[in-house]
DNA sequence: AAGTGGTCTAGACCACGCC
DNA sequence: GCGTGGTCTAGACCACTTA
């Protein structure tokens, strides 16, 4: 193996035991080229695989360090559906941070849609749509994208267009419309940020992120509006919870 | 802007418009060097950013790549709900492969519970647990890592000790003993994996995977399993669908 | 000023894939 | 054999942080 993998594989082991726990500074480039008998550039490739796998985040003139993680609950269903159980609660209160503040940043656009906006909105590329971009904030720190699509026709001419809150919910404003929400599809991509995520969310190296696309239906499957989330991996958790049918026992069993 | 970076940023851009497209082959570090002017670990430097990116594939011998992608549908719900929707079927059809061969390792053990699988059963960390180690393969291609970890009270006398099929589901299993599952809670981590995953899977350089517990549960809230699925993602999209509450109009609204 | 990581060089040798 | 990427060196200079 080379020598640069052993390093890693030392100091990933010394993470993971505890010894090197997070907030911990990791050996020097100059320390370990000493320690190991290696040229510095080779201390500086194990270092970089550890940044590369999250574990560790590196800053000029200060040295590096373990990471840690504060996930903070991102529950799809909550919008829509109160909590089901007690077990939710102890979820709930298990992972919640305490007393932070949250707060947003909305930009209303009128732009085409991209094909991947298009196909979950039912319209050609390229037709006009309303945006509704929104950076969500806990105690100033960006924590997570939230892009939501609206086509122009449905739109242009109500609240939705207002680049404030919209204090009686999109959701009823689209209802009133003819389009009232009665069922969504969520989808989950998980992939490493582009450039401008990493800007809008100033993520580390080693931070991939959730895509979520949320596609609401109406009653009659026209869909009503197409949500983008962007999740980064170091602060959020995903949760849902779901009840079986009544009938699971019998129609079905678990592919096993 | 450093050099690498600049050069990263024209490859990226010439992937994201299409000029390079998934499976076309980059330019060697060879002809980078020489178009840019610098030496070879520059241009090596940057296609080491695109390939922690998850852009680009390189291989010893052979040059580099430009990665694609093919999703398979992963839907946490089959196996308890059937589709709801027509829509569903729209997404199934345009996501799923077709003609694919699907097959899968299985390993049981017993062993010590860590913190986390012994956090969602409810018992101590190191108390013994039955755990069934799955593989799945789609065409002898490792797809994803499914670990189904039970108390050991609860599963060692039944044929979940088995390291085979259950012919009438573990689902069932469990509700002979009094443990019928009715309810459960799904949490998604999103991370760079672990040594042992990129082992299991052959995960290539700058794939994340999302990391699924699904913690399930009884009448009376008491776990009756626990499941631990590894979802790389430049092969999986996970899918959730709901259908929201009679009364979510009357007594919600989206946070907006 | 000293110590840290970030960038870049020029060159060497090795491992792998292919012809 | 030849071209590819992978590893490693020794040294240089720059940028940033801390004292």
């Amino acid at each position: 193996m080379a020598t640069y993998r052993k390093i890693a594989a030392d100091l990933r082991a010394r993470i993971e035991s505890g010894e090197l726990a997070p907030g911990a500074q990791v050996p020097t480039q100059q320390q370990l080229s000493e320690t190991y008998g290696v040229a510095r550039m080779t201390a500086r490739q194990a270092l970089a695989e550890l940044v590369n796998e999250g574990l560790v985040r590196s800053q000029q003139g200060k040295g590096a360090v373990v990471r840690g993680r504060r996930h903070m609950v991102y529950r799809p269903q909550a919008e829509f559906q109160p909590r089901l159980s007690r077990e939710m609660d102890r979820f709930m209160t298990a992972l919640i941070q305490e007393g932070r503040e949250p707060s947003q940043s909305i930009d209303v656009a009128i732009e085409t849609a991209n094909v991947l906006v298009a196909a979950r909105l039912g319209i050609e590329p390229g037709s006009r749509v309303v945006v509704r971009k929104r950076v969500r904030f806990i105690d100033g720190e960006p924590f997570n994208i939230n892009d939501t699509y609206y086509s122009y026709d449905l739109a242009h001419d109500t609240e939705i267009m207002d680049p404030s809150d919209i204090p009686r919910g999109s959701n009823n404003v689209l209802a009133d419309k003819g389009y009232r929400e009665v069922r969504a599809i969520d989808e989950f991509y998980i992939r490493m940020p582009e450039q401008e995520e990493i800007r809008r969310l100033g993520l580390a190296p080693g931070t991939p992120v959730a895509c979520h696309y949320v596609t609401g239906y109406t009653a009659d499957d026209k869909p009503a509006r197409c949500d983008v989330f962007v999740l980064p991996g170091d602060r959020h958790v995903i949760l849902y919870e779901r009840t079986h049918p009544e009938d699971a026992d019998a129609m079905s069993q678990v592919d096993d």
